[in-house]
RNA sequence: GCGCCUGUAGCUCAGUUGGAUAGAGCAACAGCCUUCUAAGCUGUGGGCCAGGGGUUCGAAUCCCUUCAGGCGCACCA
């Protein structure tokens, strides 16, 4: 719909060169900006300020100049100059009134756009070792992913979830080591606990559950026990968060099937490898790295890293184009070797696109709570989600960006729980449901937008409910480009608050049948808006509260 | 020491290619339920956008610098 605008002033622009009134040939972009302010318009365009230097002629001149073009239009009611030289919109009611047939005929495709254009994405998250219980942490690593994933697949990416298993490696090695001298320590036998093994209380109900179930006291049987249990409540708890992953790739299937091997190979063949005390080493300094990095050790072992190159290897021979991870803050040190690894594989660096997402600190009444698997002592993502609930955990996170710190004090969100912001929103939509409930009690017969009078709906609330939803298309644009689920959350606010706002003043099924019939069209717009942005969230929508 | 992230109302945070008078929620205060759900609405107060320079018609936003907080600088993962 902008675009119509944008025409109407290009064309404007393009009648002045003509004219000879404009004389800049290589016009600034043209770019329409929303108002902030009701007493500017609906819209702004700062073009004749960008053409001041070249036009050698005061910005309030050239715009008076494109004014004149443009007068008249149906859509716009007018448009004037104003402050330094901005040109500002007033646009129409019947402008924006088409948005209701707009949402009427997408539905649940109201929003989606094809920016994406079908690239394949693969979007990797969590990936926590699966050595204990998930903790707050991931759960906004999580909240991230399957938003983002709901997110750039309603722009028209092809995306594909991945938990990325760390099911090979010394931590592995440590947990059946830990479960191990557990069992032990059951049977009466005393035992040494060094520093790298994992003493949580989880550790306890492992070893029991294996004793119980008759498992020989061994590596080799009690290891995969405890890693396929981890990985089992991995998924009971991201499943209980409404998140799901396409696959859970394994770390040791690249190991069986000779993929380090061959990605070492290949960068070997390319000259990046090099020997040096005994290790292999990958020149990542050749890709602006700090310093090369081992892959494989002096003993033989390869590194993590040997790993990680293997499966980024394996992500483009997969043909995806574009890869996401997301990472916690505390690994961003490690991009520089992952952005090297990508180009020595002849990749753009910036096919590789790293998400941090930055700690969060869980307090109780203000005081810390331990997060340490390994000194055992930590709240669970799963004890979190019980507490204050996935929709509102989910919220929380998404109302902020990714790269700040926050602090999720358990006291604080509980004690809030009931005015938490998800509520506001999971109540507009409530509202929205019970209406249509209502005027199905009354009787009054559901029309189509073109079937009703819109030229009813004119109060100022009323078109702001509906400008609000002919934006969201580019809100979801905005925050698909860039990876930002959280715009969505901030539209979703103000939106529900002009709804709620409309809702105590003015009813919408009253005994004036048509214009309740052209508020229902609204409502039910408001209504499909609301559930797709919650969708996209993976945020439920309840019919009633 | 080097690098990354952050610093906006008392608190938690938004602020879209640099735009006009910096916005929400919570907390505080004052009001609003015979009427489609008060998990709601209306109003009031509250700001040197960490400090200092610069870039320009214009800076919370871009550049430099100082300060403060977090994180990272392995042949760990």
């Amino acid at each position: 719909m902008k675009e119509t605008l944008i025409e109407i002033i290009r064309n404007a622009i393009v009648e002045a060169q003509a004219e000879g009134e404009i004389k800049t040939r290589d016009l600034p972009p043209l770019y329409l900006e929303a108002s902030k302010n009701a007493e500017h318009g609906d819209f702004a365009v700062n073009i004749a300020m960008k053409m001041a230097q070249t036009e050698g002629k005061p910005p309030r001149k050239i715009a008076e100049t494109i004014i004149k073009k443009i007068t008249g239009h149906p859509i716009i009611d007018k448009a004037e100059i104003a402050g330094p030289g901005f040109i500002n919109f007033f646009m129409s009611n019947d402008y924006w009134l088409k948005t209701l047939s707009e949402i009427e005929a997408l539905g649940e495709s109201y929003g989606k756009c094809n920016i994406g254009k079908g690239q394949k994405v693969l979007l990797e998250y969590v990936s926590a070792n699966p050595t204990g219980p998930l903790h707050i942490g991931h759960g906004r690593g999580a909240a991230l992913g399957d938003s983002l994933s709901r997110l750039l697949r309603a722009a028209g990416y092809d995306v594909t979830t991945e938990f990325y298993v760390n099911d090979a490696g010394s931590q592995v090695q440590n947990l059946a080591l830990s479960v191990l001298l557990r069992c032990r320590e059951i049977n009466g036998e005393k035992v040494e606990w060094t520093e790298n093994l994992y003493k949580g209380e989880y550790i306890n109900d492992l070893a029991q559950e294996f004793l119980k179930k008759g498992g020989n006291i061994t590596v080799e049987e009690a290891g995969p026990y405890a890693l396929n249990e981890i990985l089992g409540w991995l998924k009971r708890d991201l499943s209980g968060f409404n998140i799901t992953f396409d696959k859970w790739f394994s770390e040791k299937s690249l190991y069986t099937n000779g993929e380090v091997q061959k990605a070492i190979e290949e960068l070997k063949g390319k000259g990046l490898i090099y020997g040096k005390d005994g290790a292999l080493w990958f020149k990542s300094t050749d890709f602006g790295d700090d310093k090369d990095r081992v892959v494989i050790r002096e003993n033989g072992e390869p590194t993590y890293f040997a790993s990680d190159i293997a499966y980024h290897h394996d992500k483009y021979e997969r043909g995806f184009d574009i890869l996401i991870d997301i990472w916690g803050a505390d690994h961003h040190g490690y991009i520089p070797r992952m952005k090297a690894v990508v180009q020595a594989l002849g990749h753009d660096k910036e096919s590789l696109r790293v998400l941090l997402v930055q700690m969060v600190s869980l307090l109780r009444s203000g005081q810390p709570v331990t997060m340490s698997k390994r000194a055992g002592e930590f709240v669970t993502l799963k004890e979190v989600m019980d507490e204050v609930g996935a929709d509102s955990a989910k919220y929380t996170f998404m109302t902020r960006r990714p790269d700040s710190q926050m602090d999720f004090d358990l006291e604080v969100v509980k004690s809030q729980s009931s005015e938490n912001p998800v509520f506001y929103l999971q109540y507009a939509y409530a509202r929205a449901c019970n209406i249509e409930r209502f005027a199905s009690e009354r009787n009054l017969t559901v029309l189509t937008a073109s079937e009703v009078n819109l030229g009813l709906l004119k109060l100022p609330e009323e078109i702001r409910i509906i400008k609000s939803l002919t934006a969201y298309p580019e809100v979801v644009e905005g925050a698909a480009i860039s990876f930002e689920p959280h715009r969505l959350t901030v539209y979703l606010q103000e939106l529900a608050g002009h709804f709620h706002s409309y809702y105590r003043e003015n009813r919408v099924v009253t005994d004036d049948i048509p214009l309740s019939q052209a508020r229902m069209v609204m409502v039910r717009g408001l209504k499909t808006v609301i559930g797709n942005a919650l969708g996209l969230l993976g945020v439920s929508a309840p019919r009633s509260m």
